[in-house]
Formats: structure tokens, sequence, C-alpha cells
DNA sequence: CACGTAACGGTTGAG
DNA sequence: TCCTCAACCGTTACG
């Protein structure tokens, strides 16, 4: 599949099928539900499904995160290096033991949990293959660490990780000319501490429209740069970034504690590269013309206490508190102000009733 | 009409 | 290198 062009669902917006909706759909959805819009509406302004937005609102809502989940990929296998380092010296000190015995231990010795513990043929299969003779020099890593991850369960490792110069995007984006896409997509992370807001996160030129960074042609509307986004949080580990400063330390493309960072806490991140897609020829997203940043930019929250300015949310978990929840589901009838608030994310008219 | 969710067809990427 | 398969995606339709 080379370039993958957007459909059309029936609101008039474009998605890729299989792929997930760019970080800022996925921010200015929870976004305009923070600001007590409803689902139905957002899914109408921003012409997303409204299973999307009820999804998306929901996962943040129960995680924290805005980010798609990791796509792709397999489960971290049981037989970690570190699992099989433990085998094998239970297997040397005692080379009569049992399989079921090892997977007893391995319980006991807190190596693996009942969820990720090699069942007993796993283990005959390990010795079998990965330890056989246990005179052989061990190809595996006797010495080196293994993977911190290794005794974690499934939910918390999925250690996607990229080099600075490798883009997951990479192959697909060879459509586009030049090196400066890798280093725009350092560039804008490394450029989000800058940004401090929802609104200006949303609303930042650099964010908004990659060739004010990658300076480059008619690049400009493509969402691959979103990718960069989804990229900053290659160790997928549990909500809310408790573990930060395990992936902070690891991390390729250090996501800045700013607003965003915890808006799109280290969930499971999807490498995705929205490619081209939602500029596409439908490109209702970004239409040419129509930058959001251009709206963006000025996006304020009328007389609220969301209102937004550079560096005023430091805690956008703040957003997530369901204090708020007196000002959500507000009458039907959108007020003033929220039409303003929609308005200025899209710029365009409330189709509230039409279609 | 609003919303939650299962089904569906799709993509992705580790093994 | 290719294949498999289980993860996820967003849309659609239904209740």
């Amino acid at each position: 599949m080379e370039q993958t062009y957007g459909e059309v669902n029936q609101l008039g917006g474009v998605f890729v099928n299989g792929r997930p909706l760019p970080n800022a759909i996925r921010l200015r959805i929870v976004e305009l539900a923070q600001l007590g819009i409803r689902p139905c509406d957002i899914s109408r302004q921003l012409r997303v499904s409204h299973g999307c937005v009820s999804k998306i609102l929901a996962r943040y809502n129960e995680t924290g995160s805005i980010l798609p989940g990791a796509i792709g990929g397999s489960k971290p296998r049981v037989t970690t290096p570190n699992v099989v380092k433990n085998i094998r010296e239970y297997k040397q000190g005692d080379p009569g033991i049992f399989a079921w015995e090892i997977r007893d231990r391995l319980l006991a010795d807190g190596v693996c949990d009942k969820y990720n513990v090699p069942s007993v043929s796993s283990i005959s299969r390990i010795l079998r293959n990965k330890i056989g003779n246990l005179s052989q020099p061990n190809q595996y890593e006797s010495s080196k660490q293994p993977p911190p991850q290794a005794a974690l369960s499934y939910n918390h490792i999925y250690p996607y990780s990229y080099t600075n110069a490798m883009s997951p995007t990479g192959t697909k984006m060879g459509s586009s000319p030049g090196g400066p896409v890798t280093a725009a997509h350092v560039s804008i992370s490394r450029g989000w501490p800058s940004a401090h807001t929802v609104s200006n996160i949303l609303g930042i030129r650099a964010f908004m429209d990659p060739a004010a960074i990658a300076g480059t042609e008619g690049y400009a509307p493509k969402m691959e740069d979103w990718g960069s986004v989804n990229r900053t949080f290659p160790s997928a580990h549990t909500v809310n970034g408790i573990d930060k400063s395990a992936i902070e330390a690891d991390i390729k493309y250090p996501q800045p504690s700013s607003t965003l960072s915890s808006y799109v806490p280290a969930c499971a991140y999807s490498p995705s590269n929205q490619y081209g897609v939602y500029s596409g020829p439908a490109g209702s997203y970004v239409t040419p013309g129509h930058h959001w940043q251009s709206q963006s930019t000025s996006l304020s929250h009328p007389g609220s206490a969301m209102t937004m300015h550079g560096g005023d949310i430091h805690s956008p978990m703040a957003f997530k508190h369901p204090s708020r929840d007196g000002d959500r589901k507000p009458p039907s009838p959108l007020s003033k102000q929220q039409h303003e608030a929609l308005n200025s994310v899209h710029g365009l008219p409330l189709p509230t009733s039409s279609s």
C-alpha cells in the first residue's frame, strides 16, 4: 500500500480505516468534552463518528490518555531472557529439577507472576532448546541486563522503541523527499515544552503545520507528523505516567512535561503514521486555506475556568477531574459560549441539527 | 435524539 | 523474507 488516502465517513470526515485518528483530533475531542460540549456535538463538529468520540472519551476518562493503543506486534514472550536466565540457574543448581518445579520457583521467586509464567511445556522447550547443554556458553545474556520489564505483566510492557534516526513512518515517508522529515519529528516533539496548554498544543503552528517546521513543500498538511507525538512514548506502561521517569530515561523523543504529556501519558502509544491521509483529497480536517492553527492559535475559552493561556494549565489532569462534571451536560441548546468554542475549534459553523 | 457497544473490515508489527 | 496472528483502529448499525 503506497499512499493511503482517507475514506469519508457519514459525517463527511476523513478517516483511514484501521488507523488512529490524528492526535490533534483526539485532543480536540477531549478538550471539547471538557468544555462541556456533548459528544454528539463533538462528533458532528469534528466529523468523527460518535462511536469513536465515545471510545476516545471513555479511554481518556479511564486512562487519562488520549493516545491510541499500541497497534500491532505481539505480546512480549513469556520466555524473556530473564526467565531463561533463571531457568538456567535453577537447572544448573539442580540438574534433575522438573519443569513444574522450575515453574513453581519462577513464581516463588517473583521472576514471573501467574500471568506470565511459562507453561511447563514451555519450560521444557526452553530447557531443551535454549539451555540444553549447560556447558555451552550461553548465547543469551548471561551478563547482559535483561529488560527491566521482563517480569512485568503484559499490560505494562509494550516496549516500542525507535531510534532517533528511524521513523516508523520511514518507509511511507519515503514519498516525502528529503530528510528533514525526521528532523521535523524531533523538533516538533522537542518543541512541545513551549506549548503548555491544550489549546496551544492544538494551535501551535509547529504542531498543526508541519511545513512550518520541516520547511518543506506541500508536505504541510500531512498528518504523518502526528506520529511524532505518539512516538514520544516508546515505552508504554501504566496509566498516567506513573513510570514516567523510567520512560524519560529511555525515550528517544522525550515528551516534555507539558500539558500534553499528561494528556498522553504513557499509555500504549501507537507509532502511528497517519500518512497523508487526513489531508487526502477529501481532506476536511486540514483543508487548504483552512489550517487549524489559524484558528487554534487564538483558541480561547471565553470566560470560563477553561481559559487557557500558555502555561496556565500545567496539569491537564485537572481537566480530567470530574470536578467539572457539574459543567458538563449542558442544556441541549448549546450556549453561545459553547458555540464559540466549537467554532473557534474548527472554524466551521456548528451543524448541530443538520447533517 | 443521544449514547454505548458489537460487528466489521482494515492496519500493524513482533515473533 | 515472508507469514501468522493478535493486538488495535474508526465506522457503522443496532438497541
